[in-house]
RNA sequence: GGUACUUUGGCCGAGUGGUUAGGCACCGGUCUGCAAAACCGUUGACGGCGGUUCGAAUCCGCCAAGUACCUCCA
């Protein structure tokens, strides 16, 4: 298959160090807040590609850490970072923080279907290994250390090897917009990072290490577990747009100085959701927690989306393009979705017969849907293809054509292959429907409604109608009799 | 200011040189006691100007508008 790799910004061919193992580190939430649309988009993404790698025959270690650590907050807060700061203004433990959002993060996830990661490490739990890493950067000589804090040498590295290759920057250009401004800091440049911050005596997040009681810096953690878990080199690592600079720029320069040389091979980076044309963020009042949109708790939206809804709505946009969100683009995915759904279940009860077409479109929907999973991930182009397929099960359905045994055991296979195993989409309705006892309630209901219309007594039938409508169930005549839904 | 990127029909959203993307909505039709749903079908587009080419939504240049990152953020 071939990914658009950051580094490059070429698609390539994706080729693993060491088939069939494959290596996947995606960077994970920070802990300190309610999930929400954000962190949905990496997560469903990466979770496709996931699925996608190991339906290729991989053996894939997937890796998302949990950053429980905490970025460090702005400099007016100098030395608190999120967690500490969450903590203390409500008197918690801060691992009690970070378990209870974990814990919504985990549930979030599984409401929208993405699989667990092979290994999810904490960043707390890895202190010892940042200690270490912080010190052979120290070894190399690339870092130093300064009043207790340790500092990446940027200008240092940046003379042996080149700082800013993901992200198109040049360091000389950095270094002359941005030396004036500097103050008196422990810093000597303004473009060093820190490796390991000395904590203020409020920080209640410290750990001890060589230089100081005090806590990793930001991008530590990724360089850490990253190599713990996946080797020196591995295959790919992932994460939103947003982190490229400085998080991802930030890890390659670590990494390098410490070992000398690349960790990772393809760098992929997801785009960001925007809502209005507008980026999501918590200082600009668009914020829209993964609850809400479950509930449709929200003064943005016309009322409650489901998670297949937002994800699916996820994968109609290739993950490399801004997706913007509306209710009226979530309705029209909702829609969609429902009739893919509705066609699948349709497909499943079908029979086939007649004479095996050689030339059938059904046998080039494999084909296709391999072709656009295998150009960098193309997701909407496979939802497309399945919408193609679904006007040839509707048409069999409806007695306008037929098909084989032979292309209908293909068709269900392909179908449930990319919407279920792939995309990862299941049909929430199927869990609505009550026991067996409360369904057979609602049949001989329905029977009597339909022996009624036989009658044509119409008052009968459209009460048992009109009244199970207003209770909230949909209720559909077909031609052999009906169908109902919660 | 620097860096990266975007601009496709009423809305969302694929597409990188020549052939219908797809979804939602609209409209027409089938079905129906009525209605809904479902299904079928049709219409409709490539920000502006110039260039390369037999041919450009697709390549190049300029212009315009917009977004993100450079500071916590997926």
């Amino acid at each position: 298959m071939n990914i658009y790799n950051t580094l490059s910004r070429k698609k390539e061919e994706f080729i693993p160090l060491h088939a069939p193992n494959v290596g996947l580190y995606v960077c994970g939430p920070t802990v300190y807040g309610d999930p929400h649309l954000g962190h949905a988009r990496p997560a469903i993404t990466f979770d496709v590609l996931f699925r996608y790698l190991q339906h290729l025959g991989y053996k894939v270690r997937y890796v998302r850490n949990i950053t429980d650590v905490g970025h460090l907050e702005n400099d007016a807060d100098a030395g608190e970072d999120k967690i500490a700061k969450k903590a203390r203004l409500d008197q918690l433990e801060p691992m009690e923080v970070v378990q209870y959002y974990v814990n919504r993060y985990h549930k979030a996830m599984e409401a929208l279907n993405v699989l667990p990661p092979s290994i999810e490490p904490h960043a707390s739990g890895h202190i010892m290994e940042q200690i270490e890493f912080t010190q052979k950067i120290l070894d190399a000589g690339y870092a130093y250390e300064s009043e207790g804090s340790v500092y990446f040498d940027v200008e240092k590295y940046n003379k042996d090897y080149r700082y800013g290759k993901l992200s198109g920057r040049n360091v000389e250009e950095m270094l002359e917009t941005t030396r004036e401004l500097d103050g008196q800091s422990e810093k000597r440049r303004s473009v060093d990072f820190a490796l390991w911050k000395k904590a203020s005596p409020e920080h209640i997040m410290r750990w001890k290490a060589p230089w100081s009681e005090g806590f990793p810096g930001w991008h530590m953690e990724c360089s850490a577990m990253g190599t713990k878990y996946l080797g020196e080199e591995f295959d790919i690592h992932g994460g939103g747009m947003d982190l490229m600079f400085p998080h991802h720029e930030c890890e390659i320069a670590q990494s390098c100085a410490a070992l000398g040389k690349d960790s990772v091979r393809y760098w992929m980076h997801n785009n960001m959701i925007t809502i209005g044309g507008q980026k999501m963020g918590k200082s600009l009042g668009n914020f829209i927690t993964l609850e809400q949109f479950f509930t449709g708790n929200h003064p943005l939206l016309s009322k409650a989306f489901s998670p297949m809804t937002i994800r699916f709505f996820i994968l109609q946009a290739h993950y490399r393009s801004t997706v913007d969100f509306s209710s009226e683009a979530l309705e029209a995915s909702e829609k969609g979705l429902e009739r893919l759904l509705e066609g699948y279940a349709r497909l499943l009860k079908l029979e086939g017969a007649g004479p095996m077409a050689s030339a059938s479109p059904v046998f080039d929907l494999r084909s296709d849907c391999e072709a656009a999973m295998n150009d960098d991930l193309n997701t909407p182009v496979v939802i497309a293809h399945l919408f193609d397929a679904l006007k040839t099960i509707n048409l069999v359905h409806d007695g306008k054509a037929s098909i084989s045994a032979g292309e209908l055991a293909e068709l269900k296979e392909v179908f449930g292959l990319y919407l279920e195993k792939l995309l990862g989409i299941k049909d929430e309705s199927a869990q609505n429907k009550g026991t067996e006892a409360y369904q057979k309630a609602i049949d001989l209901l329905l029977n009597i409604r339909l022996e009624a219309k036989k009658n044509k007594d119409w008052a009968t039938s459209d009460r048992i109608r009109n009244e199970l409508s207003a209770l909230g169930f949909e209720i559909k005549d077909t031609k052999e009799g009906f169908e109902w839904r919660l």
